[in-house]
DNA sequence: GGTTTGACCCGTT
DNA sequence: CAACGGGCCAAAC
């Protein structure tokens, strides 16, 4: 509501409760906060991202599955190696399976239910 | 308080 | 399939 940039808050909060291994894309993120247009804010939000490591921006990636264009921590295709070393899988056209990994919160509770 | 930017998304060429 | 353009939104300058 009300004020202020809560927009950000609001970005990092659910991108940190994105679960190892999984991924989901800017515009799903900007979906569920209730502004379906606004994948570019989001996108900005991570640019800023204050919180370092504490927000998994790397298991955010766009709506094909490709990852940031202008993702870098260090290492070209860093993202890729991070998201990989969690399990993830890409496809031959160096995309994440979507299909597999899209983070859905509510399969992940019932998942952590099941202890899965 | 208007202008610019940016780690997006989609339709068209 | 790649390139281009327009639209949308929220912060930084």
């Amino acid at each position: 509501m009300t004020g202020g940039g809560r927009f950000f808050a609001r970005v990092y909060a659910l991108a940190a409760r994105i679960p190892r291994g999984r991924v989901t894309t800017y515009g799903e993120i900007a979906r569920m906060l209730g502004a379906p247009r606004a994948a570019r804010a989001v996108g900005w939000a991570m640019h800023g991202n204050p919180h370092g490591a504490k927000v998994p921006c790397h298991r955010v990636v766009q709506r094909g599955g490709s990852c940031s264009p202008s993702f870098r921590v260090g290492d070209p295709g860093g993202q890729r190696r991070l998201l990989e070393r969690e399990g993830v899988r890409f496809l031959l056209d160096g995309r994440v399976d979507l299909e597999a990994h899209m983070w859905q919160p509510r399969l992940d509770a019932a998942r952590r239910r099941r202890r899965r």
